[in-house]
DNA sequence: ATAAAAAATACATACGTATGCATGCGCAAT
DNA sequence: ATTGCGCATGCATACGTATGTATTTTTTAT
């Protein structure tokens, strides 16, 4: 690197103090108008650029948001679900719209994520994503808010806790999916998602599926809800035992796209057609779900908006103001997989 | 947050003196073992972590690398490439495996993003990823290596800097799946993707499909080469416009798995079966490609090799050593897309 | 013309760490 | 006993910025 230049260079170099360049690039109302465009001129010729170390430093405040994504802990490491790649994408560009920088990192729901990046100041707030399916998380949020650290979190809300949560209403979109389905004349439903074991998100689709088939009066066959993890390898596996199982059914609802997209390969592996045999549903819209074939039918989740939500409430946190959990609603896409 | 620790709070505690607190923690020959025990476990206890602010700019590094991905400016805000979230993935692991964060950021290729992250020491250096098909791309390149930044990027080798590029080996790459293609009996061979505008990548994997069809004797037919960006839609249009030329043909190399995948959903609303009528390859083999119908065959490009080559470059290139341009294979992956 | 008020700038310091240099201490060699 | 040496630690300072306070300059009011 070039030597590079401090304050005191500008200063030099326009003739006034370090603490006016100081407030001068700042716009600080203290400075004159005409000595501001002069400091200013100067450290643009100069290519300066204020210290961010020094800058935070002193300040306390890094102007940075860090991202902790937790993974399934299944999940191989190469891969990374798409739904929560999408939502990275978001809240990148949600932070960068509101002049924040993103650090991102990957956790294993290990050891010391919690107080790693606000206690080094290295950022201001953390947004946590993932699935809230680890057996320690809330244990671990609980440290968070003890420690005072500012964060949110994706997901459904935590009872009893006071963290802010935005998350989608995953029992409405299980309903919406399912009695669309239901619309279309089937009527032996079977479920794809983990719901004994699983996160909590995913119990919330069962649920608003079960009401939605209890509400039109068909039959919840607990032999048709099968446990998946939402990747397409489990989505397949659990789809194949279904089939193996020999009961009959012509619709299946997946917890998830990617259980979905499994799902539609055994199906179709198996001989039947999408959707005349059998009506396949997803969650979540993620980018492929279009492009499966047939197009899957599926509950959208904004992640554009679930970014910018995220971002806003973490930064008025940041700003000590009072944050709410919020629950966006989830959009029914319709496609052809389901059979209109 | 509740009052910060410091080091010297746990200096008083250890009673000894800051410096020698701060030598223990970074484990320096100079403090006794013992002392450095106790020092050690007295911050520990009280949750001390040093300060990253205080720490980058008293050492003059940050620890961090910087993330830059530059999309296309035609894209819509809220979609990303696949291809480069997979690579983002592989490059936050890698650089996370090296003990060093990961500030992501998009850019539009707009005014002052070569000099940003460097000159104020947020970060250590610089992987730049997206297609290199910016017209004023190289003069930025020009700029950084003015300023003397560390900085690696994604992509073909540029000719004439001294750039330290990591890219895959896009002429072999399309060679290879044409080539594949070729050995199906095919004849007659379209080509999805930009090759006068485009990335020089496109025009790479252009010039090595037309070479496997030279050396197979086979016509390069210039009317069944429609340009397209990376994108499905994109792939779905030039295809459509490939079908209404009226031109036959019995395959088409897409210049990426998008195109591919938009073109196939193209051909099948036109009624063809792929791969029997037309037989589709792609380039990627991004996570969708393997849950298309049919699956796609594709050239695979080891994003998690690429991650690491990119990171391990960067920090050699930090740490003052010699790093040199590298030029990854592609793997041929054959499924169901073109007949066998 | 002079005092007071306002505006603009300079001075001094703190943020928390890392590190060169000085110091102190114990012990061996003279 | 004095010198010398190595080891462990403390002292002092610098990294570059932002900001409270002091100071100077300018303007306004009398």
């Amino acid at each position: 690197m070039k030597s590079k230049q401090t304050s005191f260079d500008i200063a030099y170099r326009a003739g006034v103090s370090q603490s006016t360049v100081s407030r001068a690039l700042r716009n600080s109302p203290l400075v004159n108008e005409e000595t501001r465009r002069r400091v200013q001129e100067i450290a643009a010729e100069l290519n300066y650029k204020v210290d961010k170390n020094a800058s935070s430093l002193r300040t306390q405040q890094s102007g940075t948001i860090a991202l902790l994504l937790f993974e399934d802990p299944t999940n191989d490491d190469s891969l990374i679900n798409p739904f929560f790649l999408s939502m990275l994408g978001s809240i990148t560009r949600a932070s960068a719209k509101k002049g924040y920088d993103l650090l991102v990192s990957f956790q294993q729901m290990s050891n010391d994520w919690h107080a790693d990046f606000e206690d080094t100041r290295k950022a201001d707030g953390i947004i946590l994503l993932g699935y809230g399916d680890y057996t320690d998380y809330e244990e671990k949020l609980v440290k968070l808010i003890e420690q005072e650290t500012h964060f949110v979190r994706w997901g459904a809300d935590v009872k009893g806790l006071s963290v802010v949560s935005v998350g989608c209403d995953n029992f409405h979109g299980g309903y919406q999916v399912t009695e669309h389905v239901i619309k279309q004349n089937r009527k032996n439903f079977a479920f794809l998602g983990g719901v004994t074991t699983g996160s909590p998100e995913f119990l919330d689709r069962y649920k608003g599926h079960c009401q939605a088939l209890k509400d039109n009066n068909l039959n919840v066959d607990s032999n048709l809800q099968i446990d998946a993890v939402s990747t397409d390898e489990s989505g397949y596996l659990a789809a194949k035992k279904l089939l193996e199982n020999g009961v009959a059914f012509d619709a299946i609802c997946a917890a998830s796209d990617l259980i979905a997209i499994g799902a539609m390969r055994a199906v179709q592996e198996a001989g039947y057609n999408i959707p005349n045999d059998i009506a396949v549903v997803g969650f979540d819209d993620i980018a492929t779900a279009s492009f499966t074939f047939p197009a899957m039918t599926t509950a959208k989740q904004d992640t554009v908006l679930a970014g910018e939500l995220l971002v806003d409430k973490l930064l008025q946190l940041v700003s000590g103001e009072e944050a709410q959990t919020q629950l966006m609603p989830t959009t029914l896409v319709v496609r052809k997989s389901c059979g209109s």
